[in-house]
DNA sequence: TTATTAATTAACCGAAAGGTTAAATGAGAT
DNA sequence: ATCTCATTTAACCTTTCGGTTAATTAATAA
């Protein structure tokens, strides 16, 4: 998986990990605190903790027998910075325009609503 | 994983398919167009927009022997929505300020007044 | 009809994900 | 020393992922 937003996605597709950090965004918690409200065996808790550790988004210390996990959210920020990339494609008025946009690229000159596919030689652009 | 967010998240968990998202944003391409810049096999390819397609982010047409692609990009305003409740955990300054909150938290200051360090039955809060 | 081109489906494969239980480790508390 | 609690590691299992090649479907061109 080797990239860092590959890793961030991939340990935020998950909505036990997600449940997780959004546990963490009101403070450090140990590891059992955290498992608590899931149906779940500690073993499975403490594999998330590592992959979210792995991608950096959190990062565990050493307080007695406990290991209080904290949220790191820079790999956070760079998700949404890759994201904001596609703002324009969702916000709204655009969104609408591009569909109308797009319909022009795909069909040139041919009346609005089409279907009536005629035999063509080059593929939509 | 049933959630339409955790699918997002796993759809983009991929370069290839972000590479795909990325090439889809100046416009619809057909499939070949789309696999052209990859090292990998047609089929490979068309399992990628099968992973896409099934979390929204494209949706396919159909255009005489060619299934234009096109990017949707609603499920990624789902996933900046969602990424935007941490944004305060990133932003530079309150970042740093939270640090230091959390390391009070994790580890109380010398006692004002005696406590006396003596061992704590419970874990940092 | 046959051939060509675009794309998908089928069948298979190895590796990684996500879970389990049982055993091991670490740090106090007694 | 020993007990107990918090957590991790080991070993295992099943499912999903990401890729392959070979065969199939769909549409057009000759």
């Amino acid at each position: 998986m080797a990239d860092r937003l590959s890793s961030t996605f991939s340990a935020l597709a998950d909505p036990t990990r997600r449940a997780i950090l959004a546990r963490l965004s009101s403070g450090a918690r140990s590891v059992t605190d955290l498992a608590e409200p899931h149906d779940m065996s500690l073993p499975a808790i403490s594999k998330h903790l590592g992959v979210l550790e792995r991608s950096g988004l959190i990062v565990r210390g050493r307080d007695a027998q406990w290991r209080p996990c904290r949220l790191r959210a820079q790999p956070l920020k760079e998700a949404v910075d890759w994201l904001e990339g596609y703002r324009r494609f969702w916000e709204e008025s655009l969104d609408r325009l591009d569909d109308y946009l797009r319909e022009l690229q795909a069909r040139p000159p041919a009346p609005a609503k089409d279907q009536g596919r005629r035999p063509r030689k080059r593929p939509a652009r």
